[in-house]
RNA sequence: GCGCCCGUAGCUCAGCUGGAUAGAGCAACGGUUUCCUAAACCGUAGGUCAGACGUUCAAAUCGUCUCGGGCGCACCA
């Protein structure tokens, strides 16, 4: 907590001399709270003053002079460790928790600042399948760690609904779909006829060219191509909008790739007139020889753009419309050079708020024996997955506690929050194998583990029935597993401006992990509620405001917080 | 071939802007419920932090190289 390293950093500046931030950046925590709350290592000094860290550590503490928040300073081996006054501690935190509630950890460093997050962005036309969880569940994860900040987001779906595969689609509705059939087509219909259409494409090279000449048709706004092409669009967002519902995630607008077509020419045009393009193999470039890239392609030799070009021009769009101080793409790591090549356009062309754009990538989810494959039909569908997740939950609860009211409500929370934090609790950048048994285990660090602990929590107050109070007597909060769990939860704000730093929702998974052991172990050693008035009240005021602080890293991850399971 | 990412306990991971004995969970074994939800808690066992060299008072953490795995490298997105 800022409050006590200030103090620390006060007292030692007047008897080091170092500058004040370089003493605050060395202060860190101790790894047992038995030797300190914070600590100051010698190191530095020794090197300075040319002495042993130990005696540095030893001379040091006997000047220094414990007072007001600082309750004791003492020496141990090279450091020099500060205990501070737990009745301050616990009063400061708790204090600010029970008035900030559902605000806490909400800070004005965003104010009236934008960011905009392009997220999830899956292709028109296909299941959404357990791949497709990590852009959803992360963006989304992100969108509210900056609002929690204060910063205002738009959160955008950058549909796939555009490029050469979409010609595909159309050749192949036009010689196997059923015309007949026409509107209760699925999503699953519109896979099949795009698995087919790579399966004969591979007899009859054919089909390609004709795949591309209804995309440039597509392109140029023919009638025909445009008609089917929204009718596929309809479907596929209406399943879409089901599972997005489900996952409780939620968009400021779906524009698509296909928004941009009308600005495409623009960009291209612009590009050009920088003097950035030239053609190479009949296609329109631009050439990042000099970067050590490869060329970023703009049109293709039928004139039709591509993926790139919409990127450019929807960046542009983007910083029009919103003026983004930060724009965050989150997109799968296999992606990178993609961004790398188009942000360097962007540069290129001389827009300075290129570096506000940043590619917040992930590791990829694949099989035990390979990568996941729309094409191949190598999928597990997320509709299936979370299904089958509240489907266990639905039997744990009629194991567990078969008197529980809303039994479908919560099996439905617990099984969607369970696969939420199984996928947001490992860090971003590493790959991921899919595997049932660990995504649907929910015992130790899960979310089912966390909404338990919150359940529980929700339990004790509720028994209690009366209004929670500050006015307590803090000194009764004095037991080791009540001091390290407040100190948790001060930590709360700290976490969500490094998370934010970062773009690593991982980071609250973590520390909600942490939270809910040290609640665990105080719940396990200690009764809440006894005769002793002024102990329940106090002990109480922590439980309540275990119970905000958890509450408050669940709603920023997207997952839900039933107060019964 | 070039570039990027990853390699910590049997498994999944945390720790990585260098610091005090490398931490959790799962699995295994043992224990805790007359009392606030045992989806919990406690204990036992389990690690040459892939390997080598280097920088440093100090390296899982920084650098170089090697090995292993993943991804990407022009008309898909």
């Amino acid at each position: 907590m800022d409050y006590f390293i200030k103090n620390i950093v006060s007292l030692l500046k007047e008897k080091i001399d170092l500058p004040e931030d370089e003493i605050k950046r060395l202060i860190e925590i101790p790894p047992d709270f038995k030797m300190g709350d914070y600590a100051f290592p010698c190191y530095t000094l020794s090197k300075i003053l040319k002495k042993s860290p130990n005696i540095i550590a030893t001379e040091l503490s006997n000047t220094l002079h414990a007072v007001r928040p600082i309750a004791e300073i003492k020496a141990i081996g090279p450091y020099v460790n500060f205990f501070v006054d737990k009745v301050t501690l616990s009063e400061l935190a708790l204090k600010t928790i029970s008035e900030e509630r559902d605000g806490y950890g909400n800070k004005t460093l965003g104010k009236g600042k934008t960011v905009v997050i392009d997220f999830s962005s899956p292709n028109i036309a296909k299941h959404l399948a357990v791949h497709h969880l990590r852009s959803a569940l992360i963006g989304n994860a992100i969108c509210n760690i900056y609002k929690t900040l204060g910063y205002t987001c738009v959160g955008i779906n950058h549909l796939g609904d555009w490029g050469t595969q979409f010609g595909q689609l159309i050749v192949a509705y036009k010689k196997w779909g059923n015309e007949n059939t026409h509107k209760s087509y699925t999503v699953t219909d519109l896979n099949n006829l795009y698995v087919r259409f790579h399966q004969e494409a591979e007899k009859n090279p054919g089909l390609e060219d004709e795949a591309r000449e209804w995309f440039k048709k597509l392109e140029a706004g023919d009638a025909e191509a445009k008609e089917l092409w929204q009718h596929f669009k309809d479907i596929s967002l209406k399943e879409f909008q089901k599972i997005y519902d489900m996952l409780g995630i939620h968009f400021n607008a779906f524009i698509g790739e296909s928004f941009y077509n009308t600005m495409v020419e623009a960009t291209v045009t612009r590009i050009k007139e920088k003097g950035l393009t030239k053609v190479s193999e009949q296609a329109l470039i631009v050439d990042l020889e000099p970067y050590n890239m490869p060329p970023c392609l703009l049109r293709k030799k039928d004139d039709t753009t591509l993926y790139a070009t919409r990127d450019i021009a929807a960046a542009e769009y983007r910083k029009k419309t919103y003026d983004f101080d930060r724009m965050i793409y989150v997109v799968g790591s296999e992606q990178k050079l993609h961004f790398n090549q188009f942000f360097k356009v962007l540069e290129l062309m001389g827009y300075n708020w290129t570096n506000r754009c940043v590619h917040v990538d992930f590791g990829l989810m694949k099989f035990k024996d390979g990568k996941m494959s729309t094409r191949k039909g190598k999928v597990v569908l997320l509709e299936d997955l979370l299904i089958e997740a509240v489907e266990r939950i639905r039997k744990i609860i009629e194991e567990k506690n078969p008197s529980l009211e809303n039994k479908e409500i919560v099996a439905r929370d617990v099984g969607i929050g369970a696969v939420i934090f199984a996928d947001l609790c490992t860090k971003r950048n590493k790959d991921v194998v899919f595997d049932w048994d660990e995504v649907l285990n929910f015992e130790g660090e899960t979310g089912p583990y966390i909404q338990y602990t919150h359940a529980r929590l929700c339990s004790i107050l509720r028994k209690y029935g009366k209004p929670v109070t500050t006015d307590i007597k803090f000194e009764l909060l004095k037991e080791d597993e009540v001091i390290i769990l407040t100190k948790n939860l001060g930590q709360f704000s700290s976490i969500i401006i490094k998370s934010a730093e970062f773009y690593e929702p991982s980071l609250i998974c973590n520390y909600l992990i942490d939270v809910c052991g040290s609640l665990n172990r105080f719940y396990n050693a200690h009764r809440v509620l006894s005769d002793d008035e002024e102990l329940t009240k106090a002990r109480i005021l922590l439980v309540d405001a275990t119970r905000q602080v958890i509450r408050n890293g669940l709603i920023i991850l997207g997952i839900s917080t039933p107060d019964q399971m």
